[in-house]
DNA sequence: ATAGCAAACTAACAAGTGTTAGTTTTTAGT
DNA sequence: ACTAAAAACTAACACTTGTTAGTTTGCTAT
């Protein structure tokens, strides 16, 4: 009794395809050949394509928005607290790079309420993890650079991470973690 | 007397449009309406959407391949040879930041010997970046780190460059540089 | 065995896709 | 003003898209 059913199933298909060609370009046929049935069978189980987007991206971006306010108000000191929000990307990233892919390239196919509450956590995010950076400027814990690029650079290597999976050269878990907390915190020279 | 001619004009609007939507999404009748024009007279220009999308892409990518092999084989210090690395992605994203967006999104709906090109040019890219870091850690230039995560970090930031466009906080050429190559190189504690 | 139900199927739709053919308008040089 | 080329247009094509309706298959519990 494998407790999988087959909507499950489908959104964790879908979510491959769109990883490779982006979900505009996946359709309701390709994700029906990707399971061995015929693309209106799909509709016994999903209401609509937008369904599975929708699936696929909010449940994961709740997800971050969620945790990084529980980071962001805990009293660790910044470095902390930035060693745990690599620790997130990291974590969500292993356990469904596909889903990742998917947030980060076709979110924009989203409509409506949802896409307008995307944005909403995507944006609280990026101001939560702002606010860590400005006040480890105040504490002197760190350098006193330009926040933006700061920000920036740290995010877009987290946001991309979704890019190891697969790789044959990727380290494990725990390697990982370690050399981005170096590499991010410290540098490289 | 405008020496911009109306391939030049179309391309540079499918680059804005798939930016924003991604190559699939976007329709030749988008592209026509945001050029004031019925989907058919785009015929007169172009020989087909493939067509706009390797312009947008191919060109980008030579110059990319281009710089690269020089920076390698130029006799710098490894510092020197990063630091032009950098400056080589911030130039050409400020100049055209639309057809980054498209170079990274877009590329895998390349078709037959232009994505076999593309994706050569992507692995030689990536191959001489990683030779640049190699020398710098056998140089002691450079900590010894995870090579691989070294690489994926630094590229992850610069190809996402383009996100920066339109952006309000986003510092100019000169500032941005200098504080990419102080995150990139030293790290920000 | 059989009833019931989940999940597959076939067939078809209306709208949207990239693209072509043929025609008219606009532009520029004499 | 006239001609020729450039660039727009209308109309249509063949195909693909997401989706619906109605039907058949196959499993499970009685």
């Amino acid at each position: 009794m494998k407790p999988i059913d087959r909507k499950t199933e489908i959104v964790t298909i879908a979510a491959q395809l769109f990883k490779e060609k982006g979900y505009s370009a996946v359709t309701m046929r390709d994700m029906a050949q990707a399971m061995n049935i015929k693309a209106a069978s799909l509709y016994n189980h999903i209401k609509s394509k937008q369904e599975i987007l929708v699936l696929i991206v909010i449940e994961i971006a709740e997800e971050f928005t969620n945790t990084m306010l529980q980071i962001v108000n805990s009293d660790e000191t910044t470095i902390q607290k930035l060693e745990k929000v690599i620790q997130l990307h990291i974590d969500i990233t292993l356990r469904n790079p596909d889903a990742l892919a998917c947030l980060n390239n076709d979110w924009m196919h989203l409509a409506d309420a949802e896409l307008t509450y995307f944005i909403k956590m995507r944006e609280e995010y990026e101001e939560n993890f702002r606010s860590i950076i400005k006040q480890g400027i105040a504490n002197h814990e760190i350098k006193n650079l330009n926040i933006e690029v700061i920000i920036f650079s740290t995010l877009s290597t987290l946001r991309t991470l979704y890019l190891w999976s697969g790789k044959k050269k990727s380290p494990n878990a725990e390697v990982l973690k370690s050399n981005m907390i170096d590499v991010l915190l410290n540098g490289i020279i």
